[in-house]
RNA sequence: GCCGGGAUGGCGGAACUGGUAGACGCACCGGACUCAAAAUCCGGCGGUGGCGACAUCGUGAGGGUUCGAUUCCCUCUCCCGGCACCA
């Protein structure tokens, strides 16, 4: 055996070894339990960054493991191919997005498959190929037959200069990232998908995914936002058409004091026509940018249109206003505001100096303090006439019926979540299959003229979509009358094709249907990892994606993702300097020397280049922008893919964020040598004997006991609490004992071959190119890819004695050894002869006596 | 602004169901080996007091529940993720 660890030659022996077997190939086996593990496919953005590498990581501890298990296991990988960047590349250096995409693949293909992940690469999708986005466009006309899938016209940012859409990225401050020109928003026609439609179901079937993580639900039910409410009508005055507002407060009604509307509303455009100071305001709302965080954070404003709405109730005349935090798109345009009992509407009143008028008290029965804000709690109602003393639900109903006699109002299930819009206005993506015709209108395109293939060879050069200025793909023939038309030019939004890849992958190749019998075996994916990132949109589209699928027979899955593992991002260090004038300057924490007193307590960092001091920034994701990635590439030829695999899964649990720590690569650099050296120790003495538990003398004993208990500690972080890093401190706590115990007697060096096997067996999802290696030293002449995980042996587990803690009033006062299942009142007494013990009770008799079996007694003086 | 999450030694983290706070690793300190250095090995390592046994304080801040709180509840601070055209 080599004595020196070198990765570089072991992993590209294993590497080529399951290559050779074609050991992740796999296919449909109804005799074996399956396992579809999925990791978030990547961006092809160039290179892998270490969120990828960790990402990848967790997926293949997790496939190779449940090989382990006896499961038949299907771990693909992909490219989320369409996107902005390919398009920014391409203004940049002048190259095609195609050739910058696929190159890019190329090369991060390379690095995946230098990393050892066991990835099925025969099951390879790309979505920028049409043999995939075909069947985007196939399932758009069947969503479009549907009526899952409408035009009509959306906000968008629009760059007055370039005379381009941008995305909200592309905005920074209001402006164009490129012109610097104000950005105005402009309404244009584009397709929406009907999610709403399945908000319920979305909604309810969040209860039945007990694999994902509560907060990830949490988020998602959040976003649903399903809400009960009244739609009331307001009389206008002077006008023929009331004002319809939504509620979810109608307790609130008879505090009403203003009305508000959005810019775009019919009343204020109407009340704007010959008002320069309102048409001034409006143009000015449809300024500000099109996020949500934008409007929730912007100032608050507005200008009353001098009209006037009737209250239902009252019949008092209440103002209209046009305010710039009320959306068109959101509900009906209009809202009742309530200044004593919402706090947004409370700030604008008393900026505006409007009323404020309680009609909610506490149920207390105090007066509700409006003083210092609005009282936004339910309670019981006042100064609402005949509905006095009601209660939120009692006022609820008492309205409902009261409009419904009426026929002004209804009871209504409101929907924070919106229609979905897959129109972008770019090139780089999968065309919607429409065609434009002067006299047919907008047609399909027919499934036997699909795909529409994506011209590759174009150069967006920032000034719109440039498939607007091809007039080799614009040209084409009307399916209906055969006339001269033009393609629709919008491209979808890359969440599509990320809505369904995980079905494609389990029907790899099939040109003739989008998916087949093999999904049916495959789907739904029994665990799902990605970044926490994609918590809400992704992972809604996919779920929304899949029912679509479902309601079209083409899957009975319901829910595509059984598991749900949520991996946290990859932090690192920031540095900088900021000259007193001048643009601030990041430098790579590998460039940066950092300086620790004697105790190892951080005192500066300098830069290595010109020993100066650089400025701490704290710990940051890892970005272009702050300078502070790591090349997994140079960490692969440096320490090799094991080691990166290890610092990976040990420095963090996995939801949680890692930081990056080139120390922590050396301690686990280390881990690998002292790894390789121990085994290299033990085989070079010749093979071991066959172990005789019977002959084991104490030492022996024990170091078994707790190989068998890092067994159990490792099967269960793994298997079922996905702490990596856990397992593998217990692996390590576990090599510590073996490099301690130094019997080389037949049945000493019979436990430690015993030992060493199990280290390898649990690490081989870890580090397997290291382990593949040592199985065969260690005497095998199997794969260990194919081993199986070992089971413990519940007689080496046996203890005769176990210690117990003893507390005083709470406090650890002492420690007695008894024996393993020994009653309450032996730890009683053993306890209470304790000299600490007695001593700490001050004579004083026992009040109560708490004991947690082998483990704790505490004695309550 | 809204929704979700986080905060534990010098650092990353552990403590799994309310039961020994600091496993494991890093950094640092001391020692062995060496002409020397690196590598490796051994030992120490939350603060304070004590020769020591041990005591005492200590899990972002403040309060509460409990025999017992890093863990549960309330209030607050800071940091991170998402907010519908980044992926």
């Amino acid at each position: 055996m080599q004595e020196r660890y070198e990765p570089a030659v072991i992993e590209a022996d294993a590497q080529r070894d399951w290559e050779a077997r074609g050991t992740f190939r796999v296919s449909e086996d109804p005799s074996r339990p399956k396992y579809y593990c999925l990791c978030m496919f990547p961006y092809p953005s160039g290179r892998l960054h270490m969120g990828h590498v960790r990402n990848y990581t967790i997926g293949d501890v997790l496939t190779r493991y449940m090989r382990m298990q006896g499961h038949n296991v299907l771990q693909p990988m992909g490219w989320d191919a369409f996107g902005l960047p390919a398009e920014n590349a391409a203004m940049a250096h002048g190259v095609p997005p195609a050739k910058w995409t696929y190159d890019n693949i190329d090369y991060m293909k390379r690095q995946l498959k230098s990393l050892g992940f066991g990835i099925a690469w025969d099951r390879e999708v790309t979505t920028c190929r049409p043999e995939y986005y075909r069947w985007n466009q196939w399932l758009f006309l069947r969503m479009l037959e549907k009526g899952i899938a409408y035009r009509r016209t959306g906000v968008v940012n629009w760059d007055p200069v370039d005379q381009t859409v941008l995305a909200n990225e592309q905005v920074i401050d209001g402006r164009g990232w490129r012109t610097g020109a104000l950005v105005e928003k402009r309404e244009i026609p584009m397709y929406y998908l009907r999610i709403t439609d399945y908000a319920q179901d979305l909604l309810d079937a969040l209860g039945s995914l007990p694999g994902w993580p509560e907060r990830v639900r949490l988020m998602q039910e959040n976003w649903i936002g399903r809400s009960e409410g009244l739609e009331i009508e307001f009389e206008v005055e002077g006008a023929a058409e009331p004002l319809a507002i939504y509620t979810t407060r109608p307790d609130t009604l008879c505090g009403v004091t203003y009305m508000a509307v959005a810019a775009e509303h019919p009343l204020a455009q109407r009340a704007a026509v010959g008002n320069p100071d309102l048409q001034a305001f409006i143009a000015e709302c449809q300024r500000s940018g099109v996020t949500e965080a934008a409007l929730e954070t912007m100032e608050k404003r507005g200008m009353p249109l001098g009209i006037h709405a009737i209250h239902p109730i009252t019949g008092e005349r209440v103002p209209v206003w046009v305010a710039n935090f009320v959306l068109m798109g959101y509900g009906t345009g209009a809202v009742m505001a309530v200044p004593a009992h919402d706090q947004r509407d409370w700030e604008f009143a008393r900026r505006y100096g409007l009323r404020i008028h309680p009609v909610v008290q506490p149920l207390d029965g105090s007066l509700p303090d409006i003083e210092s804000g609005a009282f936004t709690e339910h309670g019981r109602l006042i100064n609402s006439g005949r509905f006095d003393g009601l209660e939120f639900d009692e006022a609820f109903d008492a309205y409902a019926k009261f409009f419904e006699a009426q026929g002004t109002g209804k009871r209504r299930v409101n929907w924070r979540l919106r229609d979905w819009g897959i129109s972008r206005q770019r090139y780089w993506g999968c065309p919607i299959p429409l065609i434009h015709c002067a006299t047919c209108g907008v047609q399909p395109v027919p499934d036997d003229q699909l795909p529409v293939v994506l011209p590759e060879d174009l150069v967006p050069d920032g000034s719109g979509n440039p498939l607007g200025k091809s007039e080799s793909f614009l040209k084409c023939a009307c399916p209906k009358c055969g006339g001269p038309a033009r393609r629709e030019t919008d491209t979808m939004d890359t969440f599509v094709d990320s809505s369904w890849y995980f079905f494609r992958y389990a029907s790899a190749g099939n040109d003739r249907a989008m998916v087949d019998e093999r999904a049916a075996y495959w789907l739904p994916v029994d665990q799902y990892i990605g970044g926490i990132e994609h918590a809400i949109l992704h992972l809604l589209y996919s779920r929304f994606w899949t029912r679509v699928m479902r309601d079209l027979g083409l899957t009975q899955v319901e829910e595509p993702f059984t598991n749900l593992l949520t991996q946290g991002m990859v932090l690192n260090e920031v540095f900088f300097r900021k000259p007193a004038s001048g643009r601030i300057t990041y430098y790579n924490p590998a460039d940066v020397d950092v300086q620790v007193d004697d105790k190892g307590a951080r005192i500066g960092a300098v830069l290595r280049s010109d020993g100066e001091p650089v400025e701490s920034g704290g710990i940051g994701t890892m970005s272009k922008s702050k300078n502070n990635g790591v090349d997994p590439q140079a960490l692969v030829e440096r320490y090799g893919a094991d080691t990166a695999r290890l610092f990976m899964m040990f420095a963090a649990p996995p939801e949680q964020t890692l930081e990056w720590s080139d120390e922590g690569v050396d301690g686990a650099f280390r881990f690998m040598k002292r790894l390789w050296k121990a085994v290299h120790q033990h085989v070079s003495a010749g093979p071991a004997q066959a172990l005789d538990v019977a002959a084991l003398d104490e030492a022996s004993r024990t170091l078994r006991r707790q190989v068998h208990e890092t067994l159990v500690k490792v099967t269960t972080d793994i298997g079922k609490r996905r702490t990596f890093n856990t397992a593998i401190a217990a692996v390590m706590e576990l090599m510590n004992a073996i490099n301690r115990f130094d019997d080389r007697s037949p049945q000493g060096r019979a436990v430690v071959q015993e030992a060493l096997e199990t280290v390898v067996l649990v690490l081989a999802p870890v580090v397997p190119h290291a382990c593949h290696a040592l199985w065969r030293e260690l005497g095998h002449t199997t794969v260990l890819v194919d081993e199986r995980w070992p089971e413990p042996d519940a007689r080496a587990l046996e203890r005769a004695t176990v210690e117990v803690v003893v507390q005083v009033n709470g406090k650890l006062r002492g420690r007695v050894t008894v024996p393993a299942g020994a009653d309450e009142s032996v730890v009683r007494e053993a306890a209470l002869a304790d000299p600490n013990v007695q001593r700490f009770m001050e004579g004083k008799p026992v009040r109560k006596f708490v004991y947690v079996p082998g483990k704790l007694a505490n004695v309550v003086v």
